[in-house]
Formats: C-alpha cells, structure tokens, sequence
DNA sequence: CCTGTTCTCCGAACAATATTCGGACGAGCT
DNA sequence: AGCTCGTCCGAATATTGTTCGGAGAACAGG
C-alpha cells in the first residue's frame, strides 16, 4: 500500500489534469508511457485513484451564490441523520455533505443562483422538515479546492502533523 | 451560454468519469463520436468544465480522519484574511478552505492520518499564528459530494429553489 | 409555398494514442 | 557469483481522437 516516489508525482500530475494523454503524463513524470500506464492502472485497482471527474463551473451553470449551511438535528437519532443525510444530499442546490460533530450535525454546502435562491432554500427546504431544529447560513467568498498530494518527499506518514511546515521559508 | 440537454447529458456523463473514452460517451448520450466532441471541446472553451481531476482517496493515503475547523481571524482585515488564507492553503494537512460570512471567518477542511494529527493540526499550527481568535474542531463522519448537474428537466435557472422537490415521489 | 441562411449533426479518412508483451536491467539475498 | 524478484522499457498492434465536407432540420423573409 505504500507509495513512492513515482506514484507520487503521477497522482499530483492526474490531479492537475486528468485528461492528459498517457504519452504526457509519461513525459511529465519522466517514465515510458508504459509503465506510467501500468502504474495508473494498479493505482486504481488499489483504490489510490477512486475515478476522474470533470470539474464544471458553478459559475458557468448560473450558480454564482455558495453557502456552508449549519443544520443541527433534534434529537440526532441514528433514523433522523441518515434519513436527513439522504434527503438534503438530493437536493438540486447541495454540492456537498458533511456530517459531523461538534455544534451542528450537518453542513450542507449549497450552490444557488443568487441569494434570493439562498433564502429560499433555507425557509422553503431545511425549515419544512420537522427534524431540524437549527439552521445557520454562512454565504462562501471563495472555495479553494487543495491538491491531496505532496510536492515529493518520500514517506508521508508516521508523523502526523509535525513535519516542518510554517510558511517560513527556511 | 445556455446549456441544451446535451450539453447537460455530456456534464453528467463526464462527472460521473472524465476518462471515458469519446466513444463511449458518445453512445453513452447517443451521438456520434464527432458530435460529443464537438460539444465537449465547446464546453472546455466556454469554461463550463473547467478541468479534469484525479479522484484520490484520502483513507488510501493513509488520512483517515477529516474534519472541518472553524476559524475566526481578529481583526478580520483584508490583510489579516488574505494572509491566512494563503498561509493554510499550503498547508499539507488542508484539502479545502472556505473564506464565509457568518460567526467565523473560515472553515478549513483537513484530512489528517488520526486524531492525534487533528490535534496537532489545532495547536501545533492554527493556535501559533497570532491572527487566529478562535478556533472550534468537528470531525467529519461522512462527507459525500453530489454532481452539480440535474437528470435532465430544461433550463435550471430563472426559477430558483422554488422547483418542486421534496422527497416525496409525486 | 418557396428560397436562402444558419445551425447541428453525421460518417469516413487520417493521425495519434492506448495497450500488450517479451525481454533487459538492477537490487537484494544465499 | 548465482539466483530470484520486481521494475521498467520499446516496438508491434488495436483502439481511439480529430478533422472536414456535406446532409438534413429549423427558421425568416419574400
């Protein structure tokens, strides 16, 4: 299950693009395009590489408002959060769900076209059904998506956190 | 700029997986191969799809546990705000940063090896940097994303939040 | 109703790519 | 050294991407 060094630079090149003919790809990483097909082929069977997505522009789709919605479930029975979770992911204006801990049990990430939009999923959705007790609207200035993978250095594991890493450079 | 069924076919299509080849998604949205083609070039070029991403799991990379932190920057500056948010861009721990509105200033999502790295990661990393006033941690338990494009249903747009989607099958 | 225009889509030809497979090479071990 | 294992490579073949001329539908104006 471990990793070196070329799986590596080959996950942060398909991250970048993951269109790119395998010829490039090999070119890029530095390898014969047939073993950069063979490595990519085994990264996906192992479940490294889970599949490859277009990324669309919300922009683009007259969806120019986002917001993280704060939704806190009462009581937060195991029959409320999933039957919640299934309902609020089919919504047209989620993007994302995130269950998690702390304040409130869910954050719904939300894509509108404008905060009229915005408002409306919130009083016309959430609040209609019985199980959400609170709701609280964070509207998103940016979103910035980060590359999962590291520039190089062998091993990311087995020290958590404590690489060094402070913006400083040294 | 607006989008026809195809166009939104062909979205969905390469949501779904980006790497297909043109043929199969040409069969898959039943056109010929040019014609799909033609219409994903177009899409490229209007900026509707913006790229092609690698889909990489993080439970493989061996980062278990995700959670999303709440941060709030004091005084809340452009220069205080810009300047974290470079700074926890590049951190290796973070996936995703949301600059809001609301009670704080950002979330940040991260995805480290265990808790003792989220813990780290609050301490180590967040708590050092003098802007940040507060800081509050919630696992993520699940987080599960949706395609941003509707099964098919002419023009999304215009009447917002308002379509008829309830849960309930008509 | 006809005609010219525009747009979309198609299918075949050509260029480029993906994929396979036998073998070379080096690392590690006895 | 001799052996084994794993990785990587390069050429051959199958598949695919890409281009381009033209057919057909939709539409506006006469």
């Amino acid at each position: 299950m471990a990793l070196d060094e070329l799986d590596r630079l080959i996950l942060r090149a398909l991250q970048k693009d993951a269109r790119q003919t395998n010829r490039d790809l090999a070119t890029a990483v530095g390898v014969a395009p047939s073993t950069s097909l063979e490595r990519v082929r085994a990264l996906r069977e192992r479940g490294v590489i889970r599949g490859y997505r277009a990324d669309v522009s919300l922009e683009a789709l007259g969806r120019d408002v986002q917001a993280m919605i704060s939704v806190r479930i009462r009581p937060p029975s195991r029959r409320n959060i999933e039957g919640f979770r299934e309902w609020v992911s089919r919504l047209p204006e989620t993007i994302a769900v995130f269950v998690t801990s702390g304040r409130q049990d869910f954050l719904v990430h939300v894509a509108v076209p404008d905060t009229n939009g915005l408002y409306a999923f919130v009083i016309d959705r959430l609040t209609q059904r019985p199980e959400v007790a609170d709701v609280e609207t964070s509207v998103v200035y940016e979103h910035r998506r980060v590359p999962a993978i590291e520039p190089a250095r062998d091993r990311d594991r087995g020290g958590p956190a404590t690489s060094r890493h402070d913006g400083a450079a040294p």
